[in-house]
RNA sequence: GCCGAGGUAGCUCAGCUGGUAGAGCAGACGAUUCGUAAUCGUCAGGUCGCCGGUUCAAUCCCGGCCCUCGGCUCCA
């Protein structure tokens, strides 16, 4: 008989007739394996992992190929799960909305979704219809079925059935003579696959909300119905993912903000404008000034430059051509155009050109808070993380060529370190590269790019920093490194920017005397490392849920006299608090201890001071910490000592 | 900018498809003088996002605009 040879994960083998299944295989193996198996992972016997693909449990296998049957332990499995569960959802959709146009439904991070173009929207009761529907599906366990069909064959069913986006799917994605499909019941779906064998597996699933996507994308589309829903293998999982939502939720800065009395969005003033409140703006100079002191022993210097300068030094920087849609527009002052500043480089490019540089100067590392303005389109605003006015710690370095990578280097090295000092210990680094196919898009030549590039990857590699190379993410002027930090629920934020760019000295003209008595052109490098105070700030309140560490926090300790009879003490404690230079406040309110508690507790100030009778008379305070608990009494002047180092020391948790 | 959902007191929210609004918390005042997450009482507080229309009458119906939220696109 005509056998092929199967090698499993654990190095055995088994001969097994020529088109046998994985789901065969997986019967003979174990029973529970077959019941638990999803989908196959194949690869040609010899050689390496390049073969690899997962396939249906149902494919026949043609050849000698090592297989692994995927289950719920395998993560792998979990995209396919999902992919199975999006068309569950069309299958739904299409019984109880027979007339809904289909577009494509993939899985993503946390599940799936499928698009649809209808002219009635689908109500938060439809999504339950739907979801019921899908469970009813998924109760009689309908079998996911592949089917091959000749393209023509394809593209005449689409066209009967009036799927218009399906037929353009298939025109694009089909280079085969024969295209897949997949069954779900009634429902048909050109899709490569794999699935896995049946809908009845699908349980642990939530449809969360309806939204709007341009097909495809591209902002000329017509606009679709995307329903989105969460899918995991088990109920345990979807529970834990839906719980960090609500934590996500619990932490939001837009909620925190204002409760915490941290900062406001005023709607008269205008969307996207941040105002700090006193608290709000004391965390921000207590940020600031760590900032500045540490610039300064980094070797930067500190400029500050206008909001407005004229229109015609942004059409020298370029940013006419290539940043103009993020920008406000200019106004006209007595016949001139002036331009609010998106950008701070053109500003330190000015000073750097005031006069004549020499090489013995350089690098020259220019460093301010910048405000910038930039028209950000009204639906992408965000709180404190996409807004319309922000402060950059922006910073320029001019330097040779053989000082970049030193550079570079340094602002990593500066960017870490800042990331240590806020509490962050985890991060990713993406390297940004132009994208080939799009040369028009950025200024400079194809081996100004190469260099540029190579200088970043050189960097990176000798500091042993793993990154991601993302094609295409380049800003117009040169290549960059991105920080993204992560935050305590695990959430990733791009905030750190090192850019390398050799466009805007060309452009400028800038020069230096170099030692041959010669001119050259500098290098420079933009960097930002909070990126925005503004953005950070909102990570740093939803990493810390808003209860800052104490070098942080806009009160430190809160004074609670017991009753109106121990304010004297209590005033006479928070006195000797303000007059260390730590940040203390008397809550002197007619409330009872508890009710002042809570209200402390409430604004996570980190030390309340309970004071009485007791406390008055051995010269004492009760320290009560907000998440510690009470600590009892402890002599004034050693609480005080205690606060001292903590602070000092900057404390982050 | 686009699609969808919203906007009622400082905050969180009620308000039965039309008869100009209510609660809790916060605030002011008074009482209470209190020991580790809310003491009691009284009072005050609203062009129901803005503008226009329909109607005898609009928080409610219609149109436009502003803002917020969830996405798309874009980004520090």
């Amino acid at each position: 008989m005509d056998t092929i040879r199967i090698t499993l994960p654990d190095g055995s083998t088994q001969q097994v007739p020529r088109g046998s299944t994985a789901a065969e295989i997986a019967r003979r193996i174990s029973p529970r394996l077959a019941e638990e198996a999803l989908v196959a992972r194949v690869s040609p016997a010899l050689g390496s992992a390049d073969g690899e693909e997962l396939v249906d449990l149902r494919r026949p296998l043609e050849q000698d190929s090592r297989l692994a049957i995927l289950t719920e332990k395998d993560p792998p499995a979990l995209e396919i799960f999902r992919h199975s569960a999006a068309h569950l959802l069309a299958a739904a959709v299409l019984e109880l909305f027979p007339d809904v146009k289909l577009g494509v439904g993939p899985p993503i991070e946390y599940g799936f979704f499928y698009e649809f173009l209808r002219d009635q929207r689908f109500t938060p009761e439809d999504l339950e219809r739907i979801e019921a529907k899908m469970r009813e599906l998924a109760a009689q366990n309908i079998p996911n079925e592949r089917k091959l069909l000749p393209k023509a064959e394809a593209l005449e069913l689409y066209r009967k059935w009036g799927q218009g986006f399906k037929c353009e799917l298939v025109e694009e994605k089909a280079n085969e003579p024969m295209v897949s499909f997949y069954t779900t019941g009634k429902f048909i779906d050109f899709c490569r696959g794999p699935h896995i064998p049946s809908t009845g597996r699908i349980r642990a699933f939530k449809l969360m909300n309806v939204a709007g996507a341009y097909w495809k994308g591209e902002e000329g589309n017509p606009q679709m119905q995307r329903i989105y829903g969460a899918c995991f293998f088990t109920q345990a999982e979807l529970d834990d993912y839906l719980h960090r939502l609500e934590e996500a939720r619990r932490r939001d800065h837009r909620r925190l903000g204002p409760e915490l009395d941290l900062f406001s969005i005023q709607e008269e003033a205008g969307p996207g404008l941040i105002f700090w409140h006193p608290k709000g703006g004391l965390v921000r100079k207590l940020m600031e000034d760590w900032l500045r002191e540490e610039l300064l022993r980094r070797g930067y210097q500190l400029v500050f430059t206008p909001h407005i300068m004229r229109l015609d030094l942004w059409k020298t920087s370029g940013h006419t051509n290539f940043y103009r849609e993020n920008m406000f527009g200019p106004m006209e002052v007595e016949k001139a155009d002036y331009q609010l500043k998106p950008m701070n480089c053109p500003g330190h490019i000015l000073i750097y050109k005031s006069r004549l540089r020499s090489y013995r100067e350089l690098p020259i590392r220019l460093a301010e808070l910048g405000t910038v303005y930039r028209y950000e389109r009204s639906g992408v605003l965000h709180g404190l993380l996409r807004v319309r006015g922000f402060t950059q710690d922006d910073a320029h370095i001019f330097c040779m060529p053989e000082q970049i990578e030193s550079e570079i280097e340094a602002c990593v090295d500066f960017a870490f370190a800042l990331l240590r000092t806020f509490g962050f210990d985890r991060y990713e680094v993406e390297l940004s590269a132009r994208d080939p196919a799009h040369p028009e898009s950025y200024a400079g030549t194809a081996e100004d790019w190469a260099r540029a590039e190579g200088a970043l990857v050189n960097t990176l590699e000798r500091m042993k920093i793993p990154f991601k190379k993302m094609e295409g993410e380049a800003v117009f002027y040169g290549p960059k490194i991105d920080v993204k930090l992560v935050d305590a629920i695990g959430r990733p934020w791009q905030l750190t920017t090192v850019q390398f760019d050799f466009n805007l000295p060309l452009r400028f003209g800038l020069e230096y005397v170099g030692e041959d008595g010669g001119r050259h052109q500098p290098l420079m490098v933009h960097r930002a490392l909070w990126g925005s105070i503004e953005r950070f700030f909102g990570v740093l309140i939803e990493h810390y849920t808003g209860a800052f560490p104490v070098w942080l926090a806009p009160v430190q300790a809160e004074v609670l006299p017991v009753s109106e009879k121990f304010t004297d003490y209590a005033r006479k404690v928070t006195d000797k608090l303000i007059a260390a230079g730590l940040r203390a406040h008397l809550d002197d309110r007619n409330e009872k201890v508890q009710a002042k508690i809570r209200d402390a507790q409430l604004q996570k100030v980190p030390y309340m001071l309970v004071v009485g009778g007791k406390e008055a008379q051995a010269g004492t305070v009760s320290v009560r910490h907000r998440s510690k608990g009470d600590f009892g009494p402890k002599p004034f002047d050693e609480f005080l000592a205690d606060l001292r180092r903590e602070v000092d020391a900057r404390v982050t948790t």
